[in-house]
RNA sequence: GUGGCCGUAGCUCAGUUGGUUAGAGCGCCAGGUUGUGGCCCUGGAGGUCGGGGGUUCGAGUCCCCUCGGUCACCCCA
């Protein structure tokens, strides 16, 4: 096969689902807008470092997943893997006004082998909010996540919520675990035995059955939590529960990036049965602007997949996303001109409007016309050329209404009547209304 | 990175122990209607059977390699 293919583990989006797509990104648009988030877009590669320091040296996601390269000055880059880092480097250079709180749409790239839900380069749309450690924005964020969920019509969501500590308490509770590990070492599975030590936490959601097993009885963070941080988790659940977002405490939640502090959260989807249903998820990173060369700025925001959302609103059947189905649609008889002009008289009207090209038969203009799914049909051909008319046809079962005369051969009720060229648009919103 | 399953028209697939010019449905295009879509009828376009090599008189069918898809592990959106 000599023709060229979408690179493995990417793919296009067009069609149907390209509506689909469209139609989550404007809602996510319109959610941010209610939380008065502004939009952020930065660069889709980022010097190596970024990430490197950003996401985290030991994070699966930079020691094996990332797309690096180095351009033609000798610079070492990467595709962003995620969203935060990027976000977070942009704030350290800019140092807008605190809080800043943005939204964005990326890609992501990770070298990964491809499954369900589970691409090379996927879409995330993201939000974060800088300048604050009030448990209170922790809540918003949350809470914005959950309100875009909602007004997709999402219903099985399971939220899962847990806390990493801070620089006071995870250090120590690294020992802890580090200490409990070692006594137990012999009865890890063969991985962890060589690399407990180099991150403990890993352990914690290893699913080999005997690290399950060491794990259970692991102490658990929780339970370390300094006084501070054991607030500030309350203040977030408490939050939660006043509006009315369920949520439940899951101390194996250990979240990939090595960046998170106190809070992390993630959305699962409970309708996908597959293995990634993972929607999204985030937490709070307080030291990250720090370790990218900034002022201490503690922050917090979430990312979630697009891909991911699709995949959910199909399992939980939610057809109704909106898709971009023009109004109307123009048919020419008389070359192609006619139409290019009616079209922008509807649209600079804002009615929705498409039409066919290279001057096909009627027959072949109204089958196109029935496909595109608009409701309307706009027909000029030689008759209202002469008589300065258009006529309107339904493309539905249903009959013209509203202004303008019958079709003399239809008589009432018909699904066609002429109106004059001057009436067209009365004519058109009186019908779509 | 490791493993299971699968690659035949745009899509979903059929193709008998290897045997003539590789089929169907849907979709697309055209006609049946001197200006009328959806339903129906008729016709048409579209495939180097993922790619390469091998066995054979002969390969979509058998063997090897390779590329791709898919699902799972790992990890994550």
């Amino acid at each position: 096969m000599s023709a060229f293919k979408a690179p493995i583990g990417t793919r296009d989006v067009l069609g149907e689902e390209g509506a689909r797509f469209a139609a989550v990104v404007s809602r996510f648009g319109r959610t941010v807008g209610l939380f008065g988030y502004e939009l952020v877009v930065s660069p889709m590669f980022e010097d190596v470092g970024v990430f490197r320091r950003g996401v985290g040296e030991e994070s699966e996601v930079v020691t094996k997943e990332m797309y690096v390269f180095e351009d033609k000055g000798g610079r070492s880059l990467a595709l962003r893997p995620e969203g935060t880092a990027s976000v977070v480097r942009a704030y350290v250079q800019h140092r807008p006004p605190l809080p800043w709180r943005c939204w964005y749409l990326t890609p992501a790239f990770r070298y990964e082998h491809p499954q369900a839900g589970r691409y090379r380069q996927h879409h995330q749309l993201g939000a974060e909010a800088l300048g604050s450690a009030d448990p209170e924005l922790d809540v918003e964020v949350i809470g914005l996540l959950a309100t875009f969920y909602r007004a997709l019509g999402l219903r099985r969501l399971e939220l899962k919520l847990s806390s990493m500590g801070d620089g006071a308490c995870m250090p120590a509770y690294r020992a802890l675990l580090a200490g409990y590990l070692e006594s137990r070492s012999a009865e890890l599975c063969a991985e962890h035995r060589l690399r407990y030590s180099r991150n403990p936490l890993r352990v914690l959601d290893c699913k080999k059955p005997e690290c399950r097993l060491v794990a259970e009885a692991a102490p658990r963070l929780a339970d370390a939590l300094c006084g501070p941080c054991r607030d500030h988790f309350g203040r977030v659940t408490s939050g939660l529960d006043a509006l009315g977002i369920p949520w439940r405490h899951d101390h194996t939640l250990v979240r990939g990036l090595d960046y998170y502090t106190r809070t992390t959260f993630e959305f699962a989807a409970t309708a996908l049965d597959s293995a990634q249903n993972g929607l999204g998820g985030g937490g709070r990173y307080d030291g990250l602007a720090e370790a990218l060369g900034g002022p201490p700025t503690p922050g917090i925001g979430f990312g979630t997949g697009v891909e991911r959302i699709l995949l959910a609103c199909e399992a939980e059947e939610l057809a109704d996303l909106g898709t971009g189905v023009p109004q109307v649609f123009v048919v020419d008889l008389l070359g192609g001109r006619a139409a290019t002009l009616l079209a922008d008289e509807l649209r600079r009207a804002g009615v929705s409007t498409t039409r066919a090209f290279d001057d096909r038969s009627l027959k072949a203009q109204l089958r196109q016309a029935d496909r595109s799914g608009a409701r309307l049909a706009v027909i000029v051909g030689p008759d209202e050329e002469a008589t300065g008319t258009v006529t309107l046809r339904s493309l539905r079962r249903d009959s013209v209404a509203g202004p303008g005369e019958a079709d003399a051969a239809e008589g009432p009720g018909a699904e066609q009547r002429r109106v004059g060229r001057q009436d067209l648009l009365a004519a058109v919103s009186g019908w779509l209304r």
